[in-house]
DNA sequence: CCCTGATTCGC
DNA sequence: GCGAATCAGG
C-alpha cells in the first residue's frame, strides 16, 4: 500500500481525531501502526491538539443490553458511569420497566454493563473479548476487546450473556 | 502482558 | 520517503 492523498487525508483526520496508531492502521489497511507513527512525524503532525490520551472511546456510551424495549409498554433507563478505569470499566444501569403491561413494574439495580473498548477485529488479541459489538454491516461495527476474564472468547460480562438463554440475560451479578 | 507514541536506520 | 525494530513509558 502507498500513500495516497486520500489515504493520507483520512490519516490527518483520524489522528486529529484522537485515534490511536493502531487503530488509525487498523482502520486504513494495509498498513501498520509503526508506518502510521513514521508517517505521522514525516507530516509534522506529532502533537495532537489536546492530550486526549488516546481512550477517548470511553466516554462513549456503550448500550449494550438495552436494546430490548419496544412494542407497547413504555420503558426508561438511565445509566451512569460508575468506573471509569478500562479493566472494571462499568456502567451502573437501572431501569425501570413496564415492558409488557400484564408484568410487574419493577425496578432494577445493580445491572453492570461494561463499556466496550470497541476494538476492530485485527486489534483483537487472545486477550481481548471477541463480543460483536454495532451492526456488521456499518462502518463502525467492531468488538468489545475488554479483557477478557478466566479464559474463553469473551470477557465475564458478555461470557454470560454469551451462555444465558435471551430471557435470563438480566440480573446480573 | 496489554497497550501507547518516539526514534532510529537500512532499504 | 518508508516502515520494522526498538525504546521508553502507562
Amino acid at each position: 500500500m502507498n500513500w495516497t492523498d486520500e489515504r493520507v487525508e483520512q490519516l490527518k483526520k483520524l489522528w486529529a481525531d484522537g485515534l490511536s496508531a493502531s487503530q488509525i492502521a487498523a482502520q486504513l489497511g494495509g498498513v501498520s501502526r509503526n508506518a502510521v507513527i513514521g508517517k505521522v512525524h514525516r507530516l509534522k503532525l506529532s502533537g495532537r491538539g489536546k492530550t486526549t490520551s488516546t481512550q477517548t472511546r470511553s466516554k462513549k456510551v456503550n448500550t449494550g443490553v438495552s436494546g430490548s424495549q419496544r412494542s407497547g409498554g413504555s420503558a426508561h433507563m438511565t445509566s451512569r458511569v460508575v468506573n471509569r478505569s478500562v479493566g472494571a470499566t462499568a456502567l451502573q444501569t437501572e431501569y425501570s420497566t413496564d415492558l409488557v403491561p400484564h408484568t410487574i413494574t419493577k425496578t432494577v439495580t445493580d445491572v453492570v454493563v461494561p463499556i466496550s473498548r470497541r476494538l476492530e477485529l485485527v486489534q483483537l488479541s487472545e486477550r481481548t473479548c471477541k463480543w460483536p459489538v454495532g451492526d456488521p454491516l456499518q462502518p463502525d461495527f467492531n468488538f468489545c476487546g475488554n479483557d477478557v476474564g478466566e479464559s474463553g472468547p469473551y470477557c465475564t460480562y458478555h461470557s454470560r450473556l454469551a451462555y444465558q438463554p435471551a430471557s435470563d440475560r438480566r440480573r446480573i451479578r
